[in-house]
DNA sequence: CAGGCTATCGTTAGATT
DNA sequence: CAATCTAACGATAGCCT
């Protein structure tokens, strides 16, 4: 795609080489950032070459080793239907995370209020897109503190009937019981 | 690069969200394959989405597997891209707070991560939204943390000299000490 | 050698089957 | 819905500075 066509294989000329990386490296991580933003999906990737003296990580090195260690621990895989409605399966495995997390959260946000006070009692004028960071962690914490919460009640149900439950979450972000 | 221009912004329509990804999660691949291929370069990507049942793993899981325990390797850090014109105090009461926070950040996003997998490993879907909300939440996270790795470094320094101390982050990514 | 400039090719949005 | 088709847009090879 340039003004001429190029051979699938290694580039022979060390600097058109290096040049063609740059740029096509560029236009790579954008075209990820362009998924991952018009399809809403996660992803990362690790470029590692000799022009440059750090790998190249997309989108960042913290969150990219943390999928990674997920991915490890990922079974080999199982056929799956397509649903049209996204179905969210209940089971004890999960319903032990969730409580894990929703503790987790609440411990966390009491921190960040601590913090939040700490450091506006100690200085006069925080930077503001710090305190709009806490205010959109907060209001994730909380949009997810809901969720949460609202899924381990039912969790509690289905391990009660000692059986698996399906619940779907409608387009408008309701939950509906099956 | 069609018909159209497209936002940078989430696709409202979800069947045309599905099948924008499917089109651009191919060319995406393709992509990667020209560059390994061409600059001769060793790359993987994960596409974590709710459209496939199993994340999307290139080349191979075992590849991917390898380069990240590559990345594992390498020292850790980069500065991080929020850090702006801000000026951060530092005295010693924040800093007990931001080390709990720190820790307790990874810790969530572990979490997260865990939930999120359990939940495609049961081979459903999630909402997009809550996908969403995930990212958007470990967006955060990362510049927290960022913030609070930068800041608690100096922390030491601060204790140290037995004072606080006001430093700016300059545009350019430099710090200055005031 | 990095960065800017187009002609040209490749990717893809929207329509159609 | 999946597969094709094609107009339009985006990426980039080769040049030039």
């Amino acid at each position: 795609m340039g003004r001429r066509k190029v051979k699938h294989e290694l580039i022979s000329n060390e600097s058109v080489r290096k040049v063609t990386f740059r740029k096509r490296k560029a236009g790579l991580l954008k075209k990820l950032d362009e998924l991952t933003t018009l399809c809403g999906v996660i992803a990362c990737a690790i470029i590692f070459s000799a022009y440059d003296d750090q790998p190249e990580i997309w989108p960042s090195h913290a969150e990219a080793l943390y999928v990674f260690e997920e991915l490890k621990k990922l079974p080999t895989r199982k056929p799956g239907k397509y649903m049209l409605d996204q179905e969210v399966f209940l089971d004890t495995n999960i319903s032990k995370l969730n409580l894990q997390l929703e503790k987790q959260k609440r411990k966390n946000l009491r921190l960040e209020l601590e913090l939040t006070l700490a450091k506006s009692k100690s200085m006069e004028g925080m930077d503001l897109r710090y305190l709009n960071h806490i205010k959109n962690l907060t209001e994730s914490i909380q949009y997810l503190d809901e969720m949460i919460a609202f899924v381990t009640t039912k969790i509690e149900h289905a391990e009660n009937e000692n059986k698996d439950q399906v619940l779907v979450v409608l387009e408008n972000g309701l939950i509906q019981q099956e």
